[in-house]
DNA sequence: TTATTATTACGAATAAAATCGTAGGTTGTA
DNA sequence: TACAACCTACGATTTTATTCGTAATAATAA
């Protein structure tokens, strides 16, 4: 199996990329427990049963030399950013990202004077690419 | 009926949403209409069924007036997008807009000078106000 | 009036996502 | 060996979202 992930990962399957991003590859029982962390109340059988389906749609990839399956995101994390994004642009914000990124800095908290820099330095960036 | 509406809108009910917003106030059957346009394929009474439990959970209001309701959009376009960006904020980007807000920046196609100077302004005058 | 058409309400079918229980097998240990 | 703990696989259930068909009624046209 393994195919190629083209869609978006639902909210459980998010989840668990979370965990595994973070904390790199990790067995079926770590993952869950650090789901456990995050106040979710999931049985062990249904976090394996979502990584198996993960497998499957290529989310993840997993390492079965051991009885104990190492499962790891197959996406690096800015990826799935990029698609959920993209996403979200082009369903809500009429495929404007810059409509995006200006409300997004009106939401609260408000960034800090330094991060406001660094958008800046971002967008100068940007300029020069241009 | 008509509850408070504190989650997110399903895709479906998001794309009727942007409906009502792009059009304001309509009846189902030009709602219905609207949705085939972009290119769905969705039965009438599919989109009443929608509107109906949108209404029910406070989505959207209606005008009973006369015997074809007229329904419109409960929130603004942008409570909604606020709503949907402090939900992928936390969800993905570890509760920092900042970081969405830069991942979103080097999205393709990228940001003409126009715009960037346009979130420049934004930013400076958020500088102002913090 | 009668027939056609439009509209709501709503049950029910279908689809997608998430959860769980159990069977069957491996490993570790007394 | 025998028992307990652990693991995968996977069917089945539950929950949520989406879709559709039909009945009841109102408006409209012939």
């Amino acid at each position: 199996m393994t195919r190629k992930p083209s869609s978006k990962p639902t909210e459980a399957e998010l989840a668990i990329l979370n965990v595994l991003w973070q904390s790199g590859p990790k067995p079926v029982r770590d993952v869950n427990e650090q789901l456990q962390a995050g106040n979710q109340t999931t049985g062990y059988t249904t976090t394996l049963k979502l990584l198996q389906l993960m497998h499957g749609k290529g989310l993840v990839i997993r390492d079965e030399s051991e009885r104990a399956h190492i499962y790891a995101a197959a996406m690096p994390k800015s990826q799935v950013e990029h698609l959920m994004l993209g996403d979200l642009v082009s369903r809500l914000f009429g495929g404007s990202s810059q409509r995006l990124v200006m409300q997004a800095l009106g939401q609260t908290p408000p960034v800090s004077r330094v991060e406001l820099d660094e958008i800046r330095a971002m967008l100068n960036q940007m300029e020069q690419d241009l």
